[in-house]
DNA sequence: AACACGTGGAG
DNA sequence: TCTCCAAGTGT
């Protein structure tokens, strides 16, 4: 209710407080889709896994699709891989498809397709790490637990620790800065959503808009003059011509065609390394991402096999 | 611990 | 154009 803070009090270096906090994201907070009121534990899964590494942007038009056509974990484990990976589309990490699809396979069979709510058991799960076992917990099933990402590790980092940017990722530093900074366990979840949005759309990684920031007089890295970051930054690497890239054109040939497709089809969408293209597929055979048929051609996993010999 | 793993929009 | 980077995970 009302702030239990004495007016005249300097506001505390280093502090959040959750007061401001939580006025600001009345407002503010976004109107995204799997925030709603009937959006189950398993939606919420899915939503985290698009979302790993992926900007909301991308995957908006996308998450309200897959939910209508499969939205229990029965339902998406009852797919094909074929088809799941074509649904993830150019999300990106196709491997996350895999695995998403792998995780509603594993809750159907052994959880009787409903999604274990502790952190321990969410971590077993495939494609479910640190992040998304604490994100589940918390979202879905409203454990009062910490929830790391790199938007609340930022945050952290500035507002507490007065630093440009976080260190190296920590687990167990970052549940503990976060862990001390949780209020009770009713308002726990609606406290994580904040800090995630808040280093989502004002505390940025590029041009952080801290006029617009909730914590700006406590925040102590505004405080002591926004100093830039101190920590040497180290060479990006281009993703034009690496292997990833090739997965990807590789995958796009796959995807685009409803039928398997002959290995010449698959060598004209990377001619200018034949070594990298060969290494590209074997890797994605190995993922499981791509599947050799009998007669020497590829296709996706699972994908229907009566087409071309039909026509013959 | 460092690196692989897609994609595309923003500045 | 080119760099940065976006709700990470697995090895």
């Amino acid at each position: 209710m009302g702030d239990i803070v004495p007016a005249n009090r300097a506001p505390r270096p280093g502090g959040i407080e959750i007061n401001d906090l939580f006025n600001w994201f009345t407002f503010a907070e976004r109107d995204l889709p799997w925030r709603a009121g009937d959006v189950t534990p398993w939606q919420i899964v899915v939503s985290e896994f698009m979302l790993q590494q992926t900007p909301v942007t991308r995957v908006l038009p996308v998450w309200p699709e897959w939910i209508a056509r499969w939205p229990t974990p029965s339902a998406t484990a009852a797919a094909s891989q074929a088809d799941v990976l074509r649904a993830w589309g150019k999300l990106g990490y196709p491997r996350r498809a895999k695995r998403l699809h792998e995780c509603a396979a594993v809750i159907a069979r052994e959880f009787a397709d409903t999604v274990p709510d502790d952190v321990d058991t969410l971590e077993q799960l495939p494609g479910i790490g640190s992040y998304t076992a604490r994100a589940v917990a918390c979202f879905a099933y409203r454990k009062p637990v910490p929830v790391v990402d790199t938007n609340v590790r930022r945050v952290v980092a500035r507002a507490v620790h007065g630093q440009a940017e976080p260190g190296n990722p920590s687990a167990k530093r970052d549940h503990a800065d976060v862990a001390a900074l949780l209020p009770g366990p009713d308002q726990a979840a609606r406290f994580s959503a904040a800090l995630m949005e808040l280093g989502a759309i004002v505390c940025t990684a590029r041009a952080p808009r801290c006029e617009a920031c909730p914590l700006q007089h406590t925040c102590r890295w505004r405080l002591d003059g926004s100093p830039p970051s101190t920590a040497p930054k180290r060479p990006t690497q281009r993703y034009a011509g690496t292997d990833r890239q090739v997965r990807g054109r590789l995958l796009d040939v796959l995807r685009d065609n409803p039928v398997a497709v002959t290995r010449a089809d698959l060598d004209v969408a990377w001619t200018v390394d034949v070594i990298q293209r060969e290494r590209a597929l074997a890797s994605l055979l190995q993922d499981g991402l791509v599947e050799e048929l009998a007669d020497g051609r590829y296709s996706l996993p699972g994908q229907d096999r009566n087409d071309s010999t039909a026509s013959r």
